[in-house]
DNA sequence: CATCAAAGGTTGATGAAGTCAATTGTTTAG
DNA sequence: CTAAACAATTGACTTCATCAACCTTTGATG
C-alpha cells in the first residue's frame, strides 16, 4: 500500500509511444519500472528496521554502526565516513555504545590523534545475532520460486559488479 | 565497501554441506543469497536519501511524508501508520511541513476529531519533482543489459504479488 | 628546527525525529 | 445516557544530526 507512486509511465514526457505501440507494447524506460518495483519491495521492508533493531535494544542508528563495525577496528572518522554524517555525531553515538558495552575506544599507536574502536565481546556477540536476524529474507523473497531466486542473484551480481 | 557482511555461508548452522557437495555446488539457501545481494545494493543506495531529500530542502521523513501524500486527503492517524510511528510525532512533523505551505490540516466533516491533510499546490509541485527525482535508477541499475531488466521486473512483480 | 596549516576528535548550542504518559474533544456501544 | 474507545495534541525526555569553536597531534615548508 505505498509504492504505487513510483511506477507509472515517466510522466508523458517521450514524443513517441502510441505511434509504435505494436512494436514494443511496454514502456520503452525498462530501468525505471524494474527500478521502482525494487524500490517499492525494499521500502516495503526498511520500514520495519526500527523494530527489527529493538528487537537488540538498538536504535537503528546502532544497529548499523554494529553492522559495520566488522573485525578490524575503524577510525572515528572512517565510521562517520560510512554513515554519511558529521564526525561531531559519531562522539556521542559510541559514547552511548561504550556505555552499554558493545564498543571500545582504543588510541591508535601510529597516530595519537584517531581513536579506533573495537568490538568488545558482548559487542561481537550481539552483532552475530543482528546478522544473522538481517540476512533472514522478507517474505516476499523468500516466497519466490528458486528460478526466480537464482535469476534475481545473479542479476544482482552483475548490477554489484565493480564496473 | 559495506554489504559483504550478509553475505557468507550462512554461520554453519546446517548439519548436511559437504556431504552432498558435489550434487549442488551452491550453498542450499538461494533465497538468503539473494536477499544479501539486493539488501547490499539497496543498502548502498539508501545512503544517499538524506542528500536526496536535502537537494529539496526536505528532511527525509519529510519527503517520505510528501511521498505518501498522494491525490487524496490522508488522515494523521493513517499517516502515522504508514511511517510506522508514533501520533504524537505525526504532530510536529506536520506543524513544519504546514508551516513551510506544503500541507495544511482540514478537519473532516464526517469525524470532527479526525484532521485530513491534503497537500498544498506548492506541495503537489514539490512532490512531483521529487517523484522524478526518486525514480531515477541507480547506475547499478540503469547499466543492467534489458534482459536483465525485464527478467528483473518480472520478478519483482511476482515477489510483489498480493499473495 | 621552528612554525603553521591541516586533520582527528570532542564540546556546546540548537533543532528534528522519536517515544511515552496525560489531556481534550468526539464518537460509538451498552 | 453513560462509559469506553478513538483522534489529535501537549509536555517531558532521548537520540540523531548539524554547525562552529576548540585542543591535540601530524606533517610540510620555510
Amino acid at each position: 500500500m505505498s509504492g504505487e507512486h513510483l511506477e507509472r509511465k515517466t510522466k508523458s514526457t517521450d514524443p513517441r509511444r502510441r505511434g509504435d505501440a505494436a512494436t514494443e507494447p511496454e514502456a520503452r524506460d525498462l530501468p525505471r519500472q524494474a527500478w521502482a518495483l525494487l524500490f517499492e519491495l525494499m521500502h516495503a521492508h526498511m520500514r520495519n528496521f526500527p523494530a527489527l533493531a529493538a528487537e537488540f535494544e538498538l536504535s537503528p542508528v546502532q544497529a548499523h554502526v554494529l553492522r559495520q563495525l566488522g573485525e578490524a577496528p575503524l577510525a572515528m572518522s572512517t565510521l562517520a565516513g560510512y554513515l554519511s554524517c558529521d564526525a561531531s555525531n559519531v562522539t556521542g553515538l559510541v559514547d552511548r555504545m561504550e556505555a552499554r558495552g558493545l564498543v571500545a575506544r582504543r588510541s591508535s599507536e601510529q597516530d595519537r590523534r584517531v581513536k579506533m574502536l573495537v568490538l568488545t565481546d558482548a559487542g561481537a556477540a550481539l552483532r552475530e545475532r543482528l546478522l544473522e536476524r538481517m540476512a533472514e529474507p522478507p517474505e516476499a523473497i523468500a516466497g519466490l520460486a528458486d528460478e526466480d531466486l537464482r535469476a534475481l542473484r545473479d542479476i544482482m551480481r552483475r548490477a554489484l559488479k565493480p564496473q
